[in-house]
RNA sequence: GGGCGCUUAGCUCAGCUGGUUCAGAGCGUCUGCCUUACAAGCAGAGGGUCGGGGGUUCGAAUCCCUCAGCGCCCACCA
């Protein structure tokens, strides 16, 4: 692909590192318009980004414009939400990184030490799985190697294949600090977890006990309840018959009618109960059976036995006020190992507890029967084996909601009674919850303060172990020695007795400060298997990637802390912004960020969620390669409001290369303008000074978005701007004549005003504003316009009036051309005018018929007004289009009836409202006011058109 | 079962504490233009009784109630 710059200039950037930007590129002077003239030539119509942008990447990472020290200046800090180590840039990654770009870039152009540190996350469940995938289509498995073995082969793998997404991100444009590049298990980060895990521990916050977690039996660890997606699914109740154990008489069973409500099911084989379950594999961990003891319908159960069907072991009725009468028959099944509920009422009713699952959730030997089945192959032999046996009472079609696990959606997790590490919650959350409530952090939308403060009041201990050996071993080591579990010695070690240090060194010495008797023997230590959910490293990112965590107070976290803005999505508001905030208020005593944006989630044109499985996901990289990353961000940005969702679509991203293309020949014209030293027309001089007071309005504008992180809205104001503004009406006020030379004044306030549109658009379409910004503005070599401060002044007095003024010139020039097309007259024919009384713009009279194309604009009375011409009105007063014989009287007719009739009922409308005493007397006076003068033009106007409208009839 | 949010032009959305002819923007559509910066463009046009109903008010897209539809989050009904 042919870059046009090539050729003009830009090799100088490469071939002479240090020299002056060529004559070419300078604002004015006759030898600048010689070789612009020349340079023009060899522009191509259309721009090119795919050379300019890997050119002007290293550019900026050779001349260190990304890198960021602490100084007297304000910090803007953002840390990147680490994308895993060994994933791949997806469309999520885009907009979000997007972003957080356009932020940094403009926090930049402020004279912000802007500092956006990236980084990547272990991913300890996804990374290890991925390796235990790979390792298996090697023929190894996990379980015959060591655990030095296995992370000496995720190491590898991380290095293959880590990274990978942190290059990517370079094609979009971002502006990480790459110096800083950090990883969530590289020393400092690994240090900081440790230190925090050990200091949390030590704190009384951490603890160790058995509890019902939730299971993934396919990755074969603990998941926290956060992990757990549930998904509704049809699926079966099975109404299964346990019958009661022992003989029941007559005298017994009589004492309970069914005129009280008693329901009894009684068959050849005796009385049975009938218990409603989804799960009857489960049925062999059953070890009790529970009514509610107002339940009406079950007191002839109360205190008997019954036998759970094909196990045939007998067990107990219990009453509990927990189960739903309303449900099923109101019989529960209880079964303490493998249901969270079921295993509290297990705890208050003392019952046994039989775990029917191994890890993997096959059966396992304490089941009497099915051992070694997959659990749901055994819920289908099971419902057949109960069925056969006539221990079915029937089935029922049933929806419920079944957790899976968030990295295995496949894979339904089994709540499973394990011994885990968890973090007390309480504490955090009443640490978190107020930065948030009282405004010390904003989200935007604010819509999810309500989603935190949920959570956080409805808090559980957070299991933060998993059965992974990738991650942060957790720092508890566990004394091994003849003298542990001889509990009837005086110096016994309890069973499983445990020290909690940041190595080994200082835990034997711990061991023996707590366990004296262990001084002079020859003690072993061995450290806890299990490694630490991700999120537990994750938490600490803010403060970690400054190492405030191992050093605190030190230079870099007093400067860059707390960070400016986070971005991220909200579907990890609780995995992630909750518990930094958590961490953050722990370890700093302050938040980590003053303003949270949470994205969209990118879904496709349809509304459909990106997946690989529906293929609707582009590879952004392609996308990058068809339309630029200018185009691509563009194309983000412009679908992407805050807090909604957003349908992507590629011909977002065609706009954006569209517009790449309309600001490449804005430069085109500009550059190819050759200068004269002439004086600057009125009307020149008028269009600039209108077009300052446009870009200052929208500059404010865009100032106030961003404010408020609606960023599409700003680049929208922008893309207006400049398209409109700027190229349809600014340029082509300003543009001489085919051929024709500029002066010099208006040339240069043009090209002032092109500088300043550059950039307000740098944040966003940072390739092509540094690309054209090379050539327009006097550089160095090492400048930047990314580190080049904004100039634009606020709104001035005098602008709203100019921009009013300019407002009426356009209409008139608009009304000028809806004739034009209306009559199918070409825009070459130059057209006459006549206003009728005074032309409100008449001092733009240059302007308006250099827009129009007009021969010359006259003020007529309204007696003299020309017959055969085509009218329009702007405001009050009557424009009109000489025809000729292009009149068509009967079309004027029409248009001014049309008019008129339109104004009447409006008019009606206006003279009602002010007809109304209360509203005179109610409303604000200016709010009266302008209804009557509503009421007065639109008399003003009927008046005119009725004028017209006799004299086109006579 | 709780909580939150949404419903405005064909599509995606903006309209903040009620009052500028307020019913908007971008895209798409239609019409006319290859006008020597750009057809990846230019000019112009059409298009919505602001989800339904009720209420408050001099005045409602905007506030309140209600109904309907959609979406999200949370929750132990097997």
């Amino acid at each position: 692909m042919q870059n046009p710059w090539k050729s003009v200039s830009l090799h100088l950037v490469e071939d002479r590192p240090g020299a002056d930007l060529p004559t070419c590129a300078r604002l004015t002077g006759l030898n600048a318009s010689i070789n612009k003239k020349h340079a023009n030539m060899k522009l191509a119509t259309t721009y090119s980004p795919t050379e300019a942008e890997g050119k002007w990447y290293r550019y900026w990472e050779e001349h260190g414009l990304f890198a960021s020290r602490p100084d007297g200046r304000e910090p803007y800090t953002v840390v990147i939400p680490p994308p895993n180590v060994t994933g791949v840039l997806h469309m999520g990654h885009m907009l979000n990184n997007t972003i957080q770009d356009i932020l940094v870039r403009r926090a930049r152009m402020e004279g912000k030490n802007a500092c956006w540190v990236p980084g990547t996350d272990h991913a300890s469940i996804a990374t290890e799985a991925k390796v235990v995938r790979k390792l298996a289509s090697e023929g190894i498995r996990k379980r015959d190697l060591t655990r030095e073995e296995f992370l000496k082969h995720a190491w590898g793998w991380t290095e293959e294949h880590g990274g990978i997404i942190l290059k990517q991100l370079r094609r979009l444009g971002a502006s990480c600090d790459w110096g800083r590049t950090a990883f969530t298990m590289d020393e400092a980060r690994s240090e900081s977890v440790i230190k925090v895990f050990v200091d949390l521990y030590n704190k009384g916050l951490i603890y160790r006990g058995l509890r019902m977690v939730n299971w993934d039996p396919k990755a074969l660890t603990a998941l926290s309840a956060e992990e757990v997606i549930y998904k509704e699914e049809r699926s079966k109740l099975y109404y299964l018959k346990y019958y009661v154990d022992g003989a029941i008489d007559a005298a017994d069973i009589a004492r309970f009618s069914e005129a009280d409500g008693n329901v009894i099911h009684r068959d050849e084989k005796g009385y049975y109960a009938v218990v409603a379950t989804t799960r009857p594999e489960t049925i062999m961990g059953d070890t009790a059976m529970c009514i509610n003891p107002k339940d009406a319908k079950n007191q002839w159960l109360r205190g008997r036995r019954v036998i759970v069907p094909l196990v045939g072991r007998s067990i107990p009725v219990i009453e509990d006020r927990y189960v739903d009468i309303e449900f099923g028959t109101g019989c529960l099944k209880v079964t303490p190992a493998h249901d969270t509920n079921d295993y509290m009422l297990g705890r208050t009713h003392d019952l046994e507890t039989i775990d029917i699952f191994n890890p993997d959730a096959t059966i396992s030997e304490a089941s009497p029967l099915y051992v070694g089945m997959e659990r749901f192959e055994c819920r289908k032999r099971i419902a057949q084996d109960l069925e056969a046996a006539g221990l079915m009472e029937r089935v029922e079609d049933y929806t419920n909601k079944v957790g899976y696990s968030e990295r295995n959606p496949d894979t339904a997790i089994e709540p499973r009674l394990s011994l885990q590490w968890f973090l007390r919650m309480q504490h955090f959350a009443d640490i978190a919850l107020p930065p948030v409530t009282e405004g010390e952090i904003n989200f935007y939308p604010a819509k999810y303060k309500t989603t935190y403060r949920n959570w956080l009041e409805n808090i559980q201990d957070w299991c933060i172990s998993r059965q992974l050996w990738w991650g942060h071993r957790i720092p508890a080591y566990y004394i091994e020695t003849p003298l542990a579990g001889r509990s009837q010695t005086a110096e016994a070690i309890p069973e499983d007795a445990f020290v909690v240090a940041e190595s080994e060194a200082e835990a034997r010495q711990l061991a023996v400060e707590k366990f004296p008797q262990l001084a002079d023997t020859d003690f072993g230590l061995r450290q806890d298997e299990d490694a630490l959910d991700t999120w537990f490293s994750s938490w600490l990112w803010p403060v970690s990637l400054f190492d405030g965590i191992r050093n605190p107070g030190n230079s870099e976290i007093s400067y860059y802390y707390p960070t400016s803005v986070l971005v991220t999505a909200p579907d990890i508001i609780f995995f992630w912004v909750a518990r930094m905030i958590m961490a953050g208020e722990e370890y700093m005593d302050k938040y980590p960020f003053r303003n949270v944006y949470f994205t969209g989630i990118v879904r496709d044109k349809l509304g459909r969620k990106m997946s690989k499985s529906l293929g609707n996901s582009p590879d952004p990289l392609e996308l990058i390669d068809r339309f630029g990353a200018d185009g691509v961000r563009m194309g983000m940005m412009l679908c992407a409001p805050a807090g909604n969702d957003i349908l992507f679509d590629e011909g977002l991203c065609e706009q954006g290369r569209n517009f790449c293309n309309k600001i490449w020949n804005c430069f085109r014209l500009i550059e190819g303008w050759e200068v004269a030293d002439a004086l600057q027309p009125q009307s020149n001089m008028q269009a600039l000074e209108w077009f300052g007071a446009q870009l200052r309005r929208s500059a404010a504008e865009i100032a106030d978005l961003f404010s408020k992180y609606r960023l599409s809205e700003a680049l929208m104001e922008i893309y207006r701007l400049l398209t409109d503004e700027f190229s349809g009406w600014l340029l082509e006020m300003v543009k001489p004549a085919y051929g024709a030379p500029i002066d010099a004044a208006t040339l240069t306030r043009v090209k002032d005003y092109f500088n300043d549109l550059l950039h307000l658009l740098h944040p966003f379409m940072p390739f092509i504003t540094e690309e054209l910004w090379q050539h327009i503005a006097e550089r160095t070599e090492g400048e930047s316009l990314m580190v080049d401060a904004q100039t634009i002044p606020a709104p001035q007095p005098g602008d709203e009036a100019m921009l009013d003024d300019f407002a009426t010139v356009k209409a008139v020039v608009q009304g000028v051309r809806a004739v034009r097309n209306a009559k199918n007259i070409a825009k070459k024919e130059m057209l006459e005018l006549q206003v009728t009384g005074t032309d409100p713009v008449a001092a733009y009279a240059g302007i308006i018929a250099k827009m129009a194309n007009l021969k010359g604009i006259e003020a007529v009375e309204a007696q003299a007004k020309a017959a055969d011409a085509s009218s329009f009105m702007v405001g009050t007063t009557e424009y009109a289009v000489l025809l000729g014989n292009l009149m068509d009287a009967a079309a004027e007719i029409e248009k001014a009836e049309a008019e008129i009739k339109h104004l009447e009922g409006f008019l009606a409308g206006v003279e009602k409202k002010l007809g109304n005493a209360r509203f005179v007397e109610n409303a604000p006076e200016a709010v009266v006011a302008l209804e009557r003068k509503k009421k007065s033009d639109a008399e003003t106007k009927i008046k005119a058109l009725r004028e017209r409208l006799s004299e086109l009839s006579k």
